[in-house]
RNA sequence: GCCGGGAUGGCAGAGUGGUUAACGCGCGGGCCUUGAGAGCCCGUGGACCUUCCGGUCCGCAUGGGUUCGAAUCCCAUUCCCGGCGCCA
């Protein structure tokens, strides 16, 4: 959520910012809010005036009983006014309600360093990592290897659940734990709070954290409750302070959140079908910062570096891509993807995203700071997220890159210890 | 799930139908002081208007209701505490 006051006192500014995103709508909404805001404005103060009449004739109805005398006039002058208030009121709030609304729907500023482009098609590779391994042999795809070592079930998950399920089984069933606590310990060690959050929220609380548009497209909802199933931990990590008043010396918060993620991927028919690379549910393992406004940028840059480094020791070759403006998403200020080389589709894809959402999420939760205990707010925090590991990429990427001639697959030094230390995944009953 | 108790500012905690959320702690500013502290004075939730002097409204968990008037009475919901029940 933006700030209204800026919006108020410097459109230009948010506009030609926004405008970057090339959304006509957006710039649209934009200016039907500065209208909407400047009429609620109007008519706020307009029923105001009409509160502080009722309230004078509220005085006087009690000086008058109190003095034993009639208050007749006064009781019908009460009523008179009550109606006109009942109008107004009526009004302003649903006036209060269409600027919060466009308030949610509008994205995020971007920062100066996105780069503008359309879509995926734009965004600026910043770095690469790695070797690209070179095979004597055909190379195959995660399916392909994992089905005949019986490592994965998707026929079966199919007849249970529908598409975009799956069993995994044996040493892969293993390897989805090792990666969660592969990378878990590796944030523990830079003073990441390991947190197991809540796997379902409130629709208030989610508003929060998310853009409208994703309750539709990727949220699970439970039937009957007012709940969602999560898309990410990033969700109730980001919840977590809730119109809450933090520290100053209590941040930055760093967390890392341990959770399964939910996503119906309404919008990706027909788009990766196969395997596990997009399913409806997945672990990961994410990190999340609440900060200082000033260092969020800082943070953002550490957030890449770990999820780099846990690339760089599973020796998975990758790239950063600098997600430019048609492609961000509504929250984000700035956004890294770290996409993982993947042998089969001979081709990148996204394993990381790391974003900065600087005050939006956190003016939409209401999470602010202040300087001490009894010192009055400043104003909101910043919030950062990324990935750590998302399993089931992972995964895809360990089994395509480490794939040998004769099928089997070899486990990532790193992992060993967590499966036995045991060097391949081989065929099993 | 049942019975009982509760939810008031950053914190602690009064107010239990009549305009004003007491007192305190914390926090900010001022006076005093070589400085700090103590002491004293003023201020300290949010929104809107404003000619910058100030003015108005909202706010006592949330949403309704009763009343001329609600933190206070009634109903529903959420959460917390205690007891009972159920449960991996």
């Amino acid at each position: 959520m933006l700030d209204i006051k800026l919006i108020r006192e410097n459109p230009q500014f948010v506009r030609s910012n926004l405008s970057k995103r090339n959304s006509p709508d957006c710039l649209k909404m934009l200016d039907e809010l500065i209208l909407l805001d400047k009429d609620w404005r109007a008519n706020n103060t307009k029923l105001n005036g009409l509160r502080h009449e009722r309230k004078q004739v509220t005085v006087e109805i009690a000086k008058l009983k109190k003095a034993c005398q009639n208050a007749d006039i006064q009781f019908r002058k009460a009523t008179e006014v009550d109606q006109k208030i009942t109008h107004a009121e009526k009004r302003v709030v649903e006036q209060e309600a269409q600027i919060k609304n466009y308030l949610l729907t509008l994205p995020n500023l971007l920062e100066d360093s996105v780069p503008v482009g359309k879509d995926s098609s734009e965004n600026i590779t910043v770095k690469k990592w790695g070797t690209i391994p070179q095979f004597s042999f055909q190379p195959k795809n995660h399916i392909d290897l994992a089905i005949p070592l019986n490592q994965i079930d998707m026929e079966r998950a199919g007849k249970i659940t529908g598409s975009r399920f799956f069993y995994l089984k044996n040493d892969v069933a293993m390897l989805d734990m090792a990666l969660m606590h592969f990378a878990l310990e590796e944030l523990q060690n830079r003073d990441y709070t390991p947190i197991v959050p809540p796997y379902m929220m409130k629709r208030g609380a989610y508003e929060g954290v998310t853009s409208l548009g994703d309750f539709a497209e990727v949220l699970y909802r439970i039937q009957g409750e007012d709940l969602y199933m999560i898309a990410t931990s990033e969700h109730p990590l980001g919840a977590m302070y809730w119109n809450e008043v933090l520290k100053l010396d209590e941040m930055p918060i760093k967390m890392a959140g341990i959770s399964t993620c939910f996503r119906k991927e309404a919008g990706a028919h027909g788009k990766d079908t196969r395997g596990i690379f997009r399913t409806h549910q997945f672990n990961k393992i994410e990190q999340f910062i609440f900060c200082k406004p000033e260092d969020s940028s800082k943070l953002h840059e550490e957030l890449l570096a770990n999820a780099e480094l846990l690339y760089q020791k599973l020796g998975l070759a990758y790239r950063v891509v600098n997600v430019c403006t048609g492609d961000i998403g509504t929250i984000a200020a700035k956004k890294y993807d770290i996409e993982a080389w993947m042998p089969a589709q001979d081709d990148y894809r996204e394993v990381v995203s790391c974003s900065n959402c600087t005050d939006y999420q956190a003016r939409r939760l209401g999470v602010r700071y202040r300087a001490k205990e009894g010192a009055p707010p400043i104003g909101p925090v910043h919030t950062l997220n990324s990935t750590a590991i998302a399993t089931g990429r992972t995964i895809v990427a360990i089994i395509e890159n480490y794939q040998n001639e004769d099928g089997t697959i070899t486990i990532p030094q790193v992992l060993r210890k967590y499966m036995g230390n045991r060097e391949k995944i081989t065929k099993k009953r």
